[in-house]
DNA sequence: GTTAATGTATAACCGTAGGTAATATTTCGT
DNA sequence: ACGAAATATTACCTACGGTTATACATTAAC
């Protein structure tokens, strides 16, 4: 069984048509019946029932998807890793970040490191945790920033900061007369729920449920500038990163402390066996400086 | 890139040599230069290099190397997979078990079950559990017999009976004048363990956790088998499965109780998309009465 | 029932990746 | 200096996977 075998049953399976399959892969529909007809001779049983024009996968080619897919895939991550590895420029970084990081203090920390190191060139991307850790692995990205990121073998981890949760709410709804809230205070507020699907909003449910606190959740999103909108608008409360709760916009938006605080850790990831270029470590001392004045305000 | 690249690549990285990789993959010496050569120049960069007749792996190779390894192994997955899928016998049954029921309970009862299904096939394996998962999932083999064995996706378990933990000890050591002993019994006799790798050895070993028991362990083996002949040969105690504590050979070897009883389930594992023959289904009939009157004994 | 539309199979042809054998070239050990 | 061992180069061949053109089968439309 070829590698092309793979391909071309991968792409009628998953179209269901040889036709559309020689559409997929960019070759005309005789290419892709001769293709699967040697596969199934040299496999010696059918893949496919032929009845009245159109394709039944058989038991075996069901039972074949599931490898077949894990191959494909696996191919593709290697080939975007050989062609990453091709272009390894020096003074051009590329970064991903969460859209907690995206949407203002990377920008803005970009700008002042350009403006003291000339001709670096940037690609940015904005990406959650997952796909983060595969574009490391597959050296399309030089550094992620990301809160909280879970331990993976082969990435590494450096500590940058620590920020620590706060409550976002509409300015004109008076909660309380002090300057900190505690959970309790929320209890019968619409409240805006982070994802459990990200590090951070797991860590946040977390917390939440130790302290046993009764919120209402009206809403649950998995981007933090969501939820921030959400509360500009009017909708209801919540609890949300210091960081993205400091960014630009914040008219029409209270911020209070919460106490007891619940603190995270900002972290820069880097694959560990690439190291990184003497430009790219200087940004990362550049990058922990702007947070840690970002965070002071 | 293509799937032979990546085969001739593998090949070249693990053996170190042009040659050597020929001589893997069957083929001349030349062939591989020519398809290595072709790969660098596709890729744009250098794979190896050449100094002095040695092949020394460019820090590329080395990050590309583990991902082809996981595409060659799925590959090899695949394969192997494709063709067990070619002979499906309806009246042949390919077994695995562990080392604890291959050597003794699942060789008589294919025995009895022969002699009233005249010509059945039947093809055995004794493997380890992570193997045997394999294994099914690849159609190597129909049906897995294990202890206690982890849950996966795809692969169902049924449960054919429960046995217990049992104590061997040499027939002229002298323990207690009871007929059941307790762990504490044996806190200063010399032990032999049962290894953590195996899900039976760490059931054990977290239950002797959880009561405290300190136990001098003398050896640590992970085939039960072993750990019997090791009592047989007087170097010390066990707590061992009941089924290899019955199997054939145990004289020299007098067998305890436990109290409080340890107990585990013995159990099937059959792929679930893949429905058992009439004659499978019989023989796991059969099975389970042959267990349950062996551990009757 | 004929026709149009859509999808698959077959035929004839072709370029190139990947195989061969034979030979040159390089480097190491003695 | 020389033989042994590994790699590179050359010339050649085969068959896999591509092309166009066309035949065949099934469904939908009128």
């Amino acid at each position: 069984m070829r590698l092309r075998h793979v391909e071309v049953f991968h792409a009628v399976y998953t179209s269901g048509s040889i036709t559309a399959a020689a559409q997929i892969l960019s070759v005309t529909q005789p290419s892709i019946s001769k293709v699967l007809a040697h596969a199934e001779q040299v496999l010696g049983y059918a893949l496919f029932e032929r009845v009245r024009g159109a394709l039944i996968p058989t038991p075996e080619a069901h039972r074949l998807f599931k490898s077949v897919s894990t191959v494909y895939q696996d191919m593709e991550h290697l080939r975007r890793l050989a062609k990453n590895l091709r272009s390894s420029d020096e003074s051009r970084i590329r970064v991903a970040a969460t859209p907690a990081f995206g949407l203002h203090l990377l920008p803005s920390t970009i700008a002042s490191f350009l403006s003291s190191h000339g001709r670096t060139a940037f690609e940015i991307e904005t990406l959650h945790y997952e796909e983060m850790a595969l574009a490391l692995e597959e050296q399309r990205i030089d550094i992620g920033l990301a809160f909280d990121p879970p331990q993976k073998p082969g990435i590494g981890i450096d500590l940058i900061a620590t920020a620590e949760f706060v409550v976002l709410a509409p300015v004109n709804l008076k909660i309380s007369d002090q300057d900190v809230l505690n959970i309790q205070d929320l209890e019968n507020l619409p409240f805006i729920k982070l994802s459990g699907r990200s590090p951070l909003g797991q860590r946040l449910t977390e917390q939440l449920e130790d302290r046993s606190a009764d919120l209402k959740t009206l809403v649950t999103c998995d981007t933090y500038h969501v939820a921030k909108s959400l509360v500009a608008e009017g909708v209801g409360v919540t609890i949300i990163d210091e960081v993205t709760a400091l960014s630009a916009g914040h008219v029409d938006i209270k911020i209070w402390r919460l106490d007891p605080t619940i603190r995270f850790p900002i972290s820069v990831l880097h694959e560990d066996s690439q190291p990184l270029s003497m430009v790219a470590r200087q940004f990362l001392e550049h990058l922990q400086v702007k947070t840690l004045e970002f965070l002071q305000e």
